[in-house]
DNA sequence: GATGAATGAGGCTTCATTCAT
DNA sequence: TATGAATGAAGCCTCATTCAT
C-alpha cells in the first residue's frame, strides 16, 4: 500500500481517538512506519493532512451514499438504497463518518469547504427538491428534508457511543421506512413507493 | 456577573470557535478579564473546566428541553413541545448545543460522561419505551426513535452551518410534525394526537 | 503558642519533607492556619523565614550538643556528654538537625551564614585546640578532628535513611567512646578519662 | 563528548551550586549548548535527569571508593585504601560527592534509591561485619562502623565548606589511621594492620 | 529519497508577593 | 490586623517544522 494512504489511514483513525492535537507529527510517521521528515514529502503540514482527509473523507462517503442509487428517480427505492448505504458506511467506514463529523465541528472547517460540501452534496438536495416539486415530500428547504431523514444516518451512528445495539438487517429497513415517512406530505401512502 | 461563570461562558465561545486546543487558557483569562493564574483559581486545570462545560451545557440542554413537559404522557403534544424547545435552544442557545457536540466528539468524551448523560436522558428513553409498549411507536430501541425524531433538531442546527434558512414558527411546527411521523406505527394516524 | 512559631515549625518539617521548592507559601500559611497573606507579617519573604530557620535551628542544636558541657574541661566525660547530646537532637530534634543539613547544602548557604556558624561552634574548636595543645588529641586542624569524632553524630542520622536500628544506650556509649578514640593521640589510653 | 553526557554534567554542576530548582531546563539546555527542546531527546524530565545522576554518582563513588581494594581481607590495608580513595573522590570528583549529599536530603530521595544504595554498598557491610564477627571490630550494626570511619569522609568534606585546609597525604594518612581506631575493638592494637 | 536530531515558540501550571476590603 | 483574591513572571514540557547527513 502506498505510505501516502498509510498515513492518511493511520492518521484519521489517530485524529478519531485522540483528536487533533492529541496527536502529533512524530506519532503519526511512527505509527506508518516512517521517520518524522518523511511526513513532510507527502504532506506539506499537518494541516494540509487534515484537508485532505476531510476532501477524501466526504467524497468518500457520497460515493458510498450514492452508489447503486438512480437519484433522478425520486421514489422510495432510491431513498432506501441510499439509507442502506450510509448504513454499511456505519458498519464498514465508521472511522470516515466519525472524522467528518470531527472535522465539521472543528476550526479547521473554512467557508470553502462548507462551499465543497455543499456542491458534493447538490445531487441529493435536487433530489429532494424535485420531491417537494412533485408534492410528494413536504415543502420546506431541501437540507431540513435531508435533515429529518438521511442524516439521522448520523444520529444513529452517534447514539453507538451511548447505547449498545446491533443495526440488524430488519432494523436498518424499518429505520429506511421511517425516516421517509418524515418527510412525505402524505405519510402512510405508497406514493413514492414502487408498486 | 460571577467571575467563574464569565470564564466559562467565554471558554465555551472560545472552544466552539477554536477548538479545545485552539483556545488557551491565557486567552480565556484574557477574555474574561483577568490574569492568567487567576483561571486557576476558579479551575483546577483547563480540563476540569472543559468537563463541567460539557456537565453544564447538558444539564441546561436537558433543561431546556423537558421545560414544560409532561414526559408521563406519551402524545404528540408533549413531543410537540420538546421538538419546539430544541428549536428554543438551536436560536437561543446555540452555543450550549455546539459545545456539547463538539464534546462528544472529542478525547474528553468518558465512559463516565456517556453514563452520566444516558441518565439525564432516561426520562426521554422512559417516553418512548411507553409509546412503544402502548402500540404507538415502531417497535425498536427506544434510542433509535430518538435517533429519528428528537435528534434531527442537532441536525438541523448542524444545516446550518452549510445552509442559510430561518427557522420560523410555521417551519418548526412543519418539522415537528414530521418527525413525529417518522416514529409512528401508523403515520398519519391521529394517534397520540390531543383530540 | 506564638502563630510565627507555629509558621516556623510547619515550614521546618515540610521544608525537610518536600524540598524548599516543594512547600509554597500558601501550604505553609494553610497548615499553620492563616490565611496567605498573613505570611508576611510575620516574615518579608518565604528567603527570610528560610533564613531564620537556618539561625534558629543551628542555635537550637549548639544549645543541644554543649548543655549541661563544661567545654574548659577537655576529657572524656565532656565529648561524652556531647556525644550524647547530640543523640538526644537525632532522638528529639530530628527535625532541627536534617533541616540544618538540608540548608547547608542549599544556595541559601551564603558566606555569612558560614562565618556565623564557625563562630557558633568556635567553642567547640577551641575544646578541641586545647586538646591537641596539651598532646591529647591527634595533630590536625581542629574541624577535622570534630569531622572525625562529634561530627559522626550526623552520619549516625543519615545512616537512619538507610538502615533501621535502634540507638540504645548502650550503643550510644559504644560509640561515644569508639568516636574519642579516633581523636587520641594514644588510643585506648585512659588519657582524658576522668579516673 | 557525548551531548547526554555533557548535559549531565552541566547539570551536575548547576544543580550543587543553584539546588535542583534554581536551575532550569532552559539553563542547562543553554549551558550545554543546545536548544530549550533538545534536552528531552536525552531525558524523558528534568526528574530523570536527576535520578540518573544520582545512580551515576553513587555508581561512580562505589567505583572510586572499591578501587585496588581487597574487600575480602578485612585488615587496615584494605580500609586505608578506601580511605585514601574517598579522600582522592573529594579532590578529583567533588561534584560527584557533593551532588550524591544533595539527593539524598531531597524529596526525590526514594524508598527504591534507598533500597539501591544500600545494595551497592554491601560489600562494605560485609567488610564491616567480617571484622565484627572476627572480633576485630567493635559489636555494632554494620552501618555504624561506617558511620564512625569511612563516613567521616562526607564530614571532612562538608567542612570544606567551613574551613580551608589543604588535605596533604600526610593528614589522610593521620586521618585513615584515626577513623581505624574508632571501630577498632581494642585500639592502638595492631590487629588488623599488616605486620 | 529518507532519516531523525535539532529548534524554539507556545501551552499549561505554579507560586511568591501585593493589596483592597 | 487579617484575609484571600489577584497578579504575572517563570518553569516544565510538547510539537510542527527544518535540515545536515
Amino acid at each position: 500500500m502506498d505510505k501516502r494512504t498509510g498515513l492518511m489511514q493511520v492518521a484519521m483513525r489517530l485524529f478519531i481517538e485522540q483528536g487533533f492535537h492529541g496527536c502529533s507529527v512524530q506519532e503519526m510517521a511512527r505509527h506508518a512506519g516512517m521517520a518524522t521528515g518523511s511526513f513532510y514529502r507527502y504532506f506539506s503540514s499537518k494541516e494540509e493532512l487534515i484537508r485532505q482527509l476531510y476532501r477524501n473523507s466526504m467524497q468518500h462517503i457520497c460515493d458510498i451514499v450514492f452508489q447503486h442509487v438512480d437519484l433522478e428517480r425520486t421514489c422510495f427505492a432510491s431513498y432506501r438504497q441510499m439509507w442502506f448505504n450510509g448504513c454499511q458506511g456505519i458498519q464498514n467506514h465508521a472511522d470516515v463518518m466519525l472524522f467528518k463529523d470531527l472535522y465539521e465541528r472543528s476550526p479547521f472547517f473554512s467557508a470553502e469547504d462548507r462551499a465543497w460540501t455543499r456542491q458534493k452534496w447538490q445531487p441529493l438536495d435536487d433530489f429532494f427538491q424535485r420531491g417537494i416539486d412533485q408534492g410528494l415530500f413536504r415543502d420546506m428547504p431541501a437540507c431540513l428534508l435531508g435533515a429529518l431523514s438521511l442524516a439521522t444516518v448520523q444520529c444513529v451512528q452517534h447514539e453507538h457511543k451511548f447505547y449498545d445495539f446491533e443495526l440488524t438487517d430488519s432494523l436498518k429497513e424499518h429505520m429506511a421506512e421511517a425516516s421517509w415517512q418524515a418527510i412525505l406530505v402524505s405519510p402512510s401512502s405508497l406514493s413514492g413507493r414502487e408498486q
